[in-house]
DNA sequence: GGCTTCGCTGACCGATCGGTCGGTTTTTCG
DNA sequence: CGAAAAACCGACCGATCGGTCAGCGAAGCC
């Protein structure tokens, strides 16, 4: 507590803990890390790990917490955004998926959490943060479309998951693709050709909106 | 042999168990998944699944590989298809979706495996599998253009991660959607009303392609 | 009939799991 | 300084893990 380090009041070795336990969580599930293998990692004994987290649960419930911090910052910076609709989609778009490549292991974490079916405690906690996310872009879009940014007839639900769901499968599949040969594009190319491509539609050449930068 | 079971030549025990196997496995993941708990739901003795299934490593490829049986089975027939555009994409995605969410569970497993970081070779197997399907949808959407069916600027990697990635977002997402409280679209609304604003881009109200009976 | 093969089982194995405990070092504070 | 508190450790615990093994009973084959 003598710096207050910004966005914890834990021990320099409790986040220690806490990052390697995200790394390592994420990369490959709650069941296929042990608290030896996270202790080795993060340089201390396995009973320090649990002097610091009362259980592996309650560890993983800390991971989970922090990863949501990081994503509802992220969100609210979004609300309070203005524009026409090619940046103001733009500007989201790039920013959540980078987001989502920046914290790959949070993101890999409540990817898994999920496809997990039990209704057990974490599980309803990454769903209520991925439902309280999704309500927030829902109401952006809500009011683009009372703006008339957006055509009226959009379906804004169907729209905020075929947006985020392209995010979704870049970033799943991006190994994939680097294998697959063909130059990958980079996020932000990515996001930026979904993007105009669902404004403009795929079935005609484009008229209505700006085409100024897009053509690079 | 008796009967030649159309699909396999497994014995009837030795199927129950890849059936549970897959199950489980999906609905929790390979670590989370003892030996002990398929058996038991399979109804047989544990050392049984040994004896059918040398290790629970390869029972787990077993799984892998029987799933990706069945989708490639789906994406041949969506190879030779015909038609215009909103019909063709409309037909590709409502059974690529359907298909997802008939087998949650092999869908489940393949996304836990695209998540994994390691190199290890059932992870190799699920991506080949993926990237399979992802050239096979790659070449159907690059004919289309060819016929001008398709708008010649459009990016159709960027195109098919979209369209496959709302359809990962819905499969994800289905149950945190019913918990929120509005009505959700039922996968076959959710895939017509995708396609058509793809298709027609959000931007503006639609005029290029048909209209009839999407206003349901 | 006998003999082999096959599906199947309960009992057991060493290894590893999450978690605990007693004790030592380091830090904090009056 | 000295005492209390906090950080940290090695050794250990019962439970469960994936996997093995000797053997049982029914079916197929001669």
């Amino acid at each position: 507590m003598r710096i207050a380090p910004a966005d914890s009041n834990k021990t320099d070795t409790a986040q220690r803990i806490l990052a390697v336990a995200e790394r390592l969580f994420g990369e490959r599930g709650f069941n296929g890390v042990s608290t030896r293998d996270i202790a080795m990692a993060a340089g201390v004994s396995k009973a320090n790990v649990f002097h610091h987290y009362s259980s592996k649960l309650v560890l993983y419930e800390a991971v989970l917490r922090s990863g949501s911090a990081r994503f509802n910052a992220l969100l609210l910076r979004l609300a309070d955004d203005s524009g026409e609709l090619p940046e103001l989609l733009d500007d989201f778009s790039q920013q959540h998926l980078q987001s989502m490549l920046e914290h790959q292991n949070a993101a890999a974490l409540f990817v898994r959490h999920l496809l997990d079916v039990g209704g057990s405690a974490e599980h309803v906690m990454a769903e209520n943060i991925v439902e309280q996310s999704h309500d927030l872009l829902m109401a952006a879009f809500a009011a683009l479309q009372r703006e008339g940014k957006l055509a009226a007839q959009v379906d804004t639900r169907v729209l905020a998951l075929t947006l985020i769901g392209g995010h979704l499968s870049f970033f799943l599949l991006r190994n994939v693709l680097v294998r697959a040969g063909q130059p990958v594009p980079d996020a932000g190319a990515f996001s930026r050709t979904m993007v105009r491509q669902l404004i403009d539609g795929i079935a005609r050449s484009p008229s209505s909106s700006d085409q100024k930068k897009l053509d690079q």
